[in-house]
DNA sequence: ATCCATCTTCAAGTGAATTGCAAATAGAGT
DNA sequence: ACTCTATTTGCAATTCACTTGAAGATGGAT
């Protein structure tokens, strides 16, 4: 009884993701392996905001006992290919979320329950491009994490 | 013949800074040592922007042959005593900074030679409180970091 | 001068992430 | 379908920044 595991992404609305990493794959002369394909499929499924540790996890639950190495590989592999974002906290841990062409966003972290939210703001990211320009910077990305308490978590 | 250490203290404009140690010290029935006198005036001479190892390097080379956790037991005592940020890049290494109380500043970093430029921004810091506040946020702090390329790192 | 809580040192430990290498496998060429 | 080999996997070992345990040293209160 095999597992059908590409065909899901047929019916996920991460086709172009799919067609992204094919493309990549077969540019780079990389493979499609079984792991690549569950490991996306699982990291596609716990989005936003996935921790490496945590996919592990998840897949190990799910019965497939991949290397978390293997893990951490295909999560390379999917930043190498400009699919996904790493967000490195402070902390020294990070999570990966699909990196969304023509879209950005930045983050509201709870430092009290560690929910995040995420959002946008068009004049922030102007002001982002004076600043720079006044340094005589060119902007390549930038990084905006705002900490404070979630309204579930406020102090009475 | 003995060095002075703490006498260039009152050299510097860290007076407040050497002030505030001292009753953070008292306060907190911490001692005042030898090591940590050393430290701290060696961590100021290198502001702004410091490097733990950086620093561990510069006091070998000075002739005080500390150990390396002691240079990182004291830079977090600093931060306990809220007189030094930590700045965490994403590569894992982490920057200390004075904390200059009612004065805050954000961050342009080149990608290229790494240099750290520091811009205030008064509009943004505004816009944050904004958003935090339109999700139910109250807002605790923030980091924000700007990528590119540096004046004298621009490609032709 | 005594005393003891705090410090320093050095080595060992931590935890996320990476890497080396032998065995397995995708998939191109025949 | 079978071969061939570059790529990939799994697992253990390793790295890197940083922290911690423990035993002897020291600041500073009395
Ligand atoms: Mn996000
Ligand atoms: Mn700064
Ligand atoms: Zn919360
Ligand atoms: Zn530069």
């Amino acid at each position: 009884m095999n597992k059908k595991v590409q065909s899901n992404s047929d019916e996920t609305p991460y086709k172009w993701f799919w067609r992204a990493l094919d493309d990549y794959l077969v540019k780079n002369s990389l493979k499609q392996t079984k792991q690549r394909k569950v490991i996306v499929q699982e990291f596609l499924a716990m989005n936003p905001h996935v921790d490496a540790e945590q996919l592990f996890e998840r897949l190990r639950k799910m019965g497939y006992y991949f290397g978390l190495a293997t893990v951490y590989r295909t999560l390379n592999l999917l930043k190498d290919a400009n699919l996904v974002d790493q967000l490195a906290f402070s902390d020294g841990r990070s999570v990966f979320e699909v990196n969304t062409p023509d879209s950005h966003h930045d983050h509201l972290i709870c430092t009290h329950c560690r929910k995040v939210v995420e959002f946008e703001n068009e004049e922030i990211e102007k002001l982002q491009l004076k600043v720079a320009q006044h340094y005589g910077f060119s902007l390549e990305s930038h990084r905006l994490d705002l900490f404070g308490r979630c309204p579930d978590c406020m102090p009475v």
